[in-house]
DNA sequence: CCTATTCTGTACCGAGCGGTATGCATCTGA
DNA sequence: TCAGATGCATACCGCTCGGTACAGAATAGG
């Protein structure tokens, strides 16, 4: 039995699409729940109905972040080899960072790095979710060592621990308003840094050693 | 004439320590008047007259962070040579952001990234500062290509934007709780990176080569 | 001792916070 | 056509925010 009484006036999707920018530009607390309804075009009972309470929706912006902002990520570890994999992540985290349309550095660290004693729930929650990816990125540095395009000696979780510092300061930076280019020649020397430091090699090192 | 007057019935210097750590731990906009006064075990007059306001209380304990807890940046930029900075710089941001009688990360990131639209400026400001310590690691690169201890085709800019995009990284990953040793892991990586990909030699490698 | 000066504690300010009660508008199903 | 259900808009809740007025307390200089 769906749709019953009144329908809603706005569309759900577009109105958190709209929230989620506002908590990527001014942060969890920073953004009040005036700020929020203007830009969501709706009333505060519209809003507490739909979505719950301020903190509820929040995590659901972010999850959405997650899902059509952090695609790239997806996309990175379904690279064939380590290498591929970071390659992808900097560069790919560079364009995210910086689109035009979207404000500048990543909700994850612009949402709160540190809240008060009330919200500190909300930061931990931030922290534990770029955690998860960093393991996540451990995880396929492990199955690139079982698979060989890893030395047998790598660390996985201290190269992912790496690799995931230096997107996280890239976020940082680019919040700060540095250019996308000057980013993307960071993330060149991180990668081969990387490379380096992991004995990862490049598919075209690969091919010229065949 | 010094001295007029009642004095005052605390130590200013204390105050702003006590105010410092709350702004670390709780970002600025998560620090309420009630949790600083609480912390400083003073009154809001009495902090209004010694310190202005909110953001000038602020302002005034990032200064002295800068003093004080960022003392081993001035150190490593006094370092030889540019691996030498740079090593010293990783190492002794990874002590900084993990020590264990002071809030985790660092106070120029957990202050804000992301503020209200009121509190715009104290993140612009943040992010001026962080950029003005950039730049002078990129200002000590030039001096170290010129030195010849970085090549001559040497970026110092990207290069110090690279290394403090690490560094903000690790300070991200304190404040989410990662340990000390890890972080220390970390470093080395960006550290070996660094050497790797910009050509700077450890101390060891030039007495080697000679 | 008195006065001028400065600091301290209390009590308060208007404004905005996150969140909600209520009454009306708009829909479905019978 | 009307009952039940749901969404919308207004107006409001208690609370806390950053900041201050004011009166009393403590000092120095005269």
């Amino acid at each position: 039995m769906p749709q019953r009484g009144r329908p809603r006036g706005f569309d759900a999707d577009e109105a958190l699409e709209r929230a989620l920018e506002v908590f990527w530009r001014q942060g969890y607390e920073g953004a009040s729940m005036s700020d929020l309804t203007a830009a969501m075009g709706i009333n505060k009972p519209s809003l507490y109905a739909a979505f719950g309470s301020k903190e509820e929706l929040f995590r659901k912006a972010v999850a959405r972040y997650a899902e059509q902002d952090m695609e790239y990520a997806r996309r990175a570890f379904a690279q064939p080899t380590a290498y591929e994999v970071v390659a992808t992540l900097l560069r790919e985290n560079v364009l995210a960072v910086t689109r035009p349309d979207r404000p500048a550095g990543c909700l994850s660290i612009q949402g709160g790095t540190a809240c008060s004693s009330d919200n500190a729930a909300v930061a931990g929650f931030l922290a534990t979710s770029r955690l998860a990816g960093e393991l996540a990125l451990a995880d396929r540095f492990t199955r690139a060592v079982a698979e060989g395009d890893l030395p047998a000696d790598a660390d996985p979780a201290a190269l992912a621990r790496f690799v995931m510092s230096v997107t996280e300061g890239q976020a940082i930076h680019a919040a700060a308003g540095v250019a996308r280019e000057a980013l993307r020649q960071t993330a060149e020397i991180a990668l081969a840094g990387f490379a380096a430091v992991s004995g990862a090699r490049s598919p075209e090192q690969v091919a010229r050693s065949v």
